[in-house]
DNA sequence: GTTAGCATGTAAGGAGTTACATGATTTT
DNA sequence: AAAATCATGTAACTCCTTACATGCTAAC
């Protein structure tokens, strides 16, 4: 009942105020080159967010230190201790939405302060949900008829391709976070399903 | 100021119903198959969004055909000829918003129904779209410190290789549609099946 | 003295989701 | 009779965007 939704914004907030204090203009600034190519946050979503984590408590409001304040002054934000609790636990649970495209960047992109668990957890609920795109998307070629869409049939044949991509690389990843956790205590036949769907390109290695 | 914003269900559901008429439940699993990969709506997105269609008489409501109709009756959509009007006004502006990652998709989908300008035009504007993401992405990388994050690195290097692989695609594309558009006259989508699909993903530059 | 960049904010609204409510028919 | 599938629909809500409003400082 409480996060049944992606809720993004926050989370890409609250890891960057982990890193530091920071006013809302720069923290937009890098929201939009840290998560780069998935979001682009406006003003009108960032502050009321930071306004809303001012009334829960997650940060608070230090006086615009002064350094080089060209323009208004700033208003500096910071985790309090509560946020600091606060993005643990969003970062301990599992959330299915993390293997969303919009939210598994974020998630990504936080790592660095994710347990072993949950990054693998993350790793492999996002493959899935992939395979299942790719699966979709494989009937789709297979069952293409002779009368279909030759642009359509082009954007599914790349998307696919795209798709197994990312595929690939989450495997490679999950291999080493694998690796890396030691004492693999995990238990995922990992068994590759070959495609036998007729499906040509140089598909190297099972996705 | 009139259509400002995407509007990719009810452009969706124009391109479908172009194909012939069909029921909302129909039409929700063709959305999702054809869309497949990019997007899912609900009911809850569809239904209202007829409606309006409804009342904007794009479409009409058909006595629900028999055939063998499992379930509760069905209601089939039809485009009324202002309908048909709307797509192709819809599908001869330029928008800016068909290089949206939501929208891209779609309009492509649609390149069927097309004019050859326009085509080149919605995919020269993706590509720029995707030029400067990736340019945005390389600034990034090139300037990753030491101490960066090992993660963010990794998922904004992967990133840019994706988007440096769709680049090449929309080059190879815009060849073909520039080499069709040279010879003779653009409006004629389903001839030839131009089938040289092969698409190698072996040459690396000029993106 | 006006443009440009920095900085914070609000009001209105768009687009879509979830969860629910209903109902018919077929399969188990 | 229960469950699955087909089929239509609504109300409440979420998340975010656009467009606007404000104001301060530096450069041209």
């Amino acid at each position: 009942m409480s996060a049944h939704r992606a809720r993004v914004l926050e989370l890409a907030v609250l890891g960057l105020l982990h890193e530091g204090p920071m006013h809302g203009y720069e923290l937009r600034k890098r929201l939009n080159s840290e998560l780069g190519a998935f979001r682009a946050f406006s003003y009108g979503s960032l502050y009321p967010c930071l306004k809303g984590m001012l009334r829960r408590e997650h940060v608070s409001v230090a006086p615009a230190c002064a350094g080089s304040p060209r323009g208004r002054s700033r208003i500096v934000y910071r985790l309090t201790a509560a946020g600091h609790d606060h993005l643990d636990r969003l970062l301990s649970e599992v959330a299915p939405a993390a293997a969303d495209d919009e939210c598994f960047g974020v998630h990504f992109t936080l790592f660095g302060h994710t347990r072993g668990d949950v990054r693998l957890h993350i790793l492999e609920g996002r493959r899935n949900r992939l395979r299942e795109r790719l699966e979709r998307l494989r009937e789709r070629l297979a069952s293409a008829p002779e009368h279909a869409d030759a642009y359509a049939f082009e954007l599914h044949r790349h998307g696919a391709e795209s798709v197994e991509r990312e595929i690939r690389w989450l495997n490679e990843l999950i291999r080493r976070e694998r690796r890396c956790s030691g004492t693999g205590a995990g238990a995922d036949p990992d068994a590759g399903s070959e495609d036998g769907t007729g499906f040509r390109p140089s598909d190297q290695s099972a996705v």
